[in-house]
This record gives C-alpha cells, structure tokens and sequence, in this order.
DNA sequence: GTCTATACTTCGATAGAC
DNA sequence: GTCTATCGAAGTATAGAC
C-alpha cells in the first residue's frame, strides 16, 4: 500500500525527454528540466549524477520500449506483409506516445553516437535487430524478396521518424506558403506502409517490368 | 587579374559547416570554427556578424546548391524514372562531396527549423518544390502513379540523409559485433532507387495484388 | 531526500590597438 | 582587415544546511 518513495526520478526523465528533443544534448539546460519536472537541480544530480548519464538512461529506456514491440510484432502469429503493416503502424504509435522520440533519434544520429554507451548501444541495436527476424520470416516463406535487412530497415525508419520529426518546420513552411506542406499522418503512414510493401515484393509478380528500364 | 580581397569568409564557411554538422548549432564553439579556419576569432564577427548568421547563410547556400542540381535533372529531356534514379543519385553525390550536410539537415529537422529565418525557409523549400516537378511530369505521361508530392519526397530524402549521416553510429555498431551493420554506399544507392521505383509504378502493372491484402 | 547558495568553467561577443 | 585582451552572461556541478 506503500506509495513509491519516490517518484522523483520518473518526472525528471519526462522533463529530460522533453528538453532533450527540443534542444539536443549541448542545447539542453538542466536548470530547464530542474523547473519542468518541479525539482530542485541538485535533485537531478543525486538521482543520475550528470546530464550525460540521464540522457543515456533515457535513450536506453526509449530505444528497448520500441525493440520490445518489434519482437512482440515479429513473434505474432499473422502473415509476414500483415506483421510488415503493424511494425510501421506501432513505430509511428509509439513514436507519437512518446513525442520526443523522432527528434532524439535524428538528433543522436547526426551526432554519430557521441554521447552512446556499450549498453545504450546494445539496446539501439536491437530495434533494426527485431526488425530483421521480421523480414527473415517473410523471406523464408517466399512472401518478400530478398534484401538487405539494414537498407531495408533505414527505408522504414527514416522516413517515419524524419517526418513526424519534421511537423515543426512543415507548420513553418505552410505558414510562409511556400509549398503545400500539408500532409496527414494517416496518409503518411498508409503511403510508407505501400512503399515497404512493394519494395519487398518478390520479382516473380512483376514480369511486366523484369529488365532494361533506366 | 586582381586576386578575391580576402579567402577568409570562405574558409569560415568551411570551417563552420564541420563544426555545425558534428555538434550543431548549440553545440558548435565559435572558437573552434576560428580555430580550425585559422582566423581570428574576432573575424567571424567581423564578416558574418553573430554566431547564428553564419549558421543561416551557411544553410542558405547548402540548400541553394540541392535545389539548383535537383532543378537541373527535372528540365532534363531523359524520362522520368531516369530522372528519378539520377535525382537520388545527384543528392547522395552532393552529401558525399559537402560532408556535413546529412548531419546538419537531421539537426536542422530535429530542432523545428528553430534556427530558420524566411530566406533560409525558401531556400529549403525549394528541394521539395523542384522533386515535386519531377514528379509531376512523370505522372503527367503516366509513368508514375500518383501520389502524395511530400510523402514521396520524405520516402526518399529520409534514408538518404539518415544513412549517410549514420556512418559513425554504424561503425560503432560493427566495432561492438552487435549486429552487422555493413552496408556499402553502391548497395544502398541501388536499393533507394529500386523502392522508388517502386513506389511509383502505376497500379495496372501489378494486377496480382490488387485487393484484399493485409 | 530536498533545498540554498555559490564555486568554477565555458562561451559569445566586443572594445580598442594596429 | 586583423589581432589581443577581456567583459558579462550562462551553465554544470557541488558543498553543506535541514
């Protein structure tokens, strides 16, 4: 019946995910997230002892929730193309349950995984990991082509996390009216599910377009 | 004859534009740019005024040079998914010869355009603008499907940027034996091209899968 | 566990001589 | 145009009372 001696360092991760996304790691103030999670500063430094150790603590966390739903997705017992459709779908879920997700992922990525440990390594390895059983299910039974599971992996998981990252600076650009920047998630996500799809069908279904196009 | 008055802006430039892509903007030391451009610090104020200027003109003209190329290939008389395969060929040339510019784009995406004025805006959108023309004629003699400009856009540009800005997390990853994350640029280049390719085939080819999967 | 107060450092920017 | 020297702001981190 205990209430949790604390829940101190839970809201110190959400305020961190939060300014971390906004901000990246050099832009991030602690005195920022101090205020958001209505902690004192020196409480961050006892909980996690630096900025460094609570931006990996966070990265670990939010890197093994997405893996986790990849190998549940991979585990199921649907058809390779239907677990394909509900790997993009629970990616974008997840992505948007989590708002700070796509900007810290582009964000560690341009970064070349300066702040990344052995174990927050590990635990980003094993999204395009489960990512890749997903895929070798398909392939073993015929239903996709053979790829590579990597190239494979960037063509989903660029695309979803660039554009929901990116709904700021569309806002801007349909503001400035330079182009029509509008664009649905729904449609988004239909239009990427059809993309992955199509790039992983087997050659045989397509003879109308076997060779010697561009 | 007269030689330019001064190389200095330039070598700022250069300078700038490794700095701003390994640490972004918040992360960037002014310091380090002079340093490495072998000016004085002090000269940086003097010709670009503040920190975030040299950062915006340094945009304007990365985003500038994209859109010039990407205009270029879309005026082309060769068809369009010719066209396409040479469009995505030109920006992963482009990345690879102004290294910074996977990583800066990702940041730049990441932080909401927060570093964006309304020339730098228009210069950026101007990528999309000239892909979307490409597009367009493609349609127009139905050699392409028709299908949403900027979802199109994202489904391309995304890996792209997000592969080649990944090259130091994917070295890290091989050097931990996590997963195997060697994937050579020609492999992937091949595989962007086929999925969009894909992507844009029309419907009436592909009769097999017409209705009631996933 | 939580706070106040502050030490120490780094950085963007500028003044002013040449 | 170029340099040295430095100011002032901002930020990470900690000491120490409660």
């Amino acid at each position: 019946m205990a209430r949790p001696a604390t829940v101190t360092p839970e809201r110190i991760l959400a305020a961190a995910a939060t300014e971390f996304a906004a901000r990246g790691f050099a832009g991030a103030r602690v005195d920022r997230i101090a205020r958001r999670a209505r902690v004192n500063k020196a409480m961050i430094y006892y909980h996690f002892g630096s900025k460094q150790a609570l931006y990996r603590e966070l990265l670990r966390l939010t890197f093994r929730q997405a893996a986790d739903r990849l190998r549940a997705i991979a585990a199921s017992a649907v058809s390779a193309p239907a677990a394909l459709d509900a790997a993009i779908a629970a990616l974008v879920d997840l992505a948007r349950e989590r708002s700070y997700f796509p900007a810290v992922m582009l964000r560690e990525v341009a970064e070349g995984g300066a702040h990344l440990d052995g174990a927050t390594l590990a635990a980003l390895s094993a999204v395009p990991a489960a990512f890749a059983e997903l895929l070798a299910r398909g392939v073993r039974t015929g239903t996709f082509r053979p790829v590579h599971p990597l190239a494979a992996y960037v063509t989903m998981i660029a695309p979803i996390v660039f554009y929901l990252a990116s709904s700021p600076i569309r806002q801007q650009l349909r503001r400035s009216h330079l182009i029509d920047a509008a664009l649905p998630v729904e449609t988004f996500v239909r239009h990427v599910q059809h993309t992955m799809r199509q790039m992983l069908a087997p050659e045989s279904i397509r003879p109308a377009r076997s060779l010697h196009d561009a």
